[in-house]
DNA sequence: TTGACATGAAACCAAAAGGTTTCTTATGAT
DNA sequence: ATCATAAGAAACCTTTTGGTTTCATGTCAA
């Protein structure tokens, strides 16, 4: 898995539905390798690597506390996400405008299909 | 690549910074295969399995305009992510709301910093 | 100080991902 | 009819990914 030579990013990271579920774990309780690991049918050091992964695309912070190293999430890198995600928002508004004028196209020859407005 | 066999999902396939740069140019303006590829460093062929991916995740939409075939972006799969990201949207509200904080406690005690109020 | 727990590092492996080249099949233009 | 163009399908190759098991190291408890 995840050779954790160079960073790896946001988009990486949360390709991964074992990572995302990482993630909503860590969201509200920071909690030891060990017992996160608990939660999933893989070996620990599967998992320890996932949180490499999120580590690097600074999805997580880990923490020190006596022999064991507690995990939490870090929510800053998802604010990339969410400006990539910002641009396409225009374009679903498109889509409901044509839904919208469909709609009120139907509402005035009432009844029957207007063909070719695609939604 | 993308041995099109299952379906593809949205974090999957925005994973991909050659295929978040498809998603842009077909966000605005409908295209055909050859056009796209030319405005990529690899050969057709690679493009054309990036558009299967797309597809799959339900992504872009194909058109065949006579022996071409023609792609545009379909931004409805992203909702998904949105809905994904407004989960953690509070998160980081969290955050803001440390900094908040931390910035009135500064205030008050103008000029020396405030020890461990981890932002 | 000896033994048990917590974790990362290493070495290894199979499958998936990203890419290439070659072949086929439609469709258009002459 | 014939030739060129557009694009997916197939077969193949290399690197990355997700996972495993084994080993090493640090810390806590008796």
């Amino acid at each position: 898995m995840a050779a954790p030579s160079e960073k790896h990013d946001v988009f990486q990271a949360i390709a991964d539905p074992t990572r995302r579920k990482l993630l909503h774990m860590l969201a509200e309780e920071e909690m030891a390798v060990t017992v996160i690991s608990g939660h999933f049918p893989m070996s620990r050091t599967a998992v320890s690597k996932h949180l490499r992964v999120l580590s690097d695309a600074g999805l997580v912070r880990e923490r020190k506390v006596g022999r064991e190293t507690r995990y939490r999430m870090d929510p800053d890198p998802l604010l990339e996400l969410k400006r990539w995600l910002n641009y396409y928002e225009r374009f679903w508004e498109n889509k409901l405008t044509a839904l919208k004028r469909f709609v009120e196209n139907d509402e005035d020859d009432n009844g029957r299909a207007a063909e070719d407005t695609k939604i």
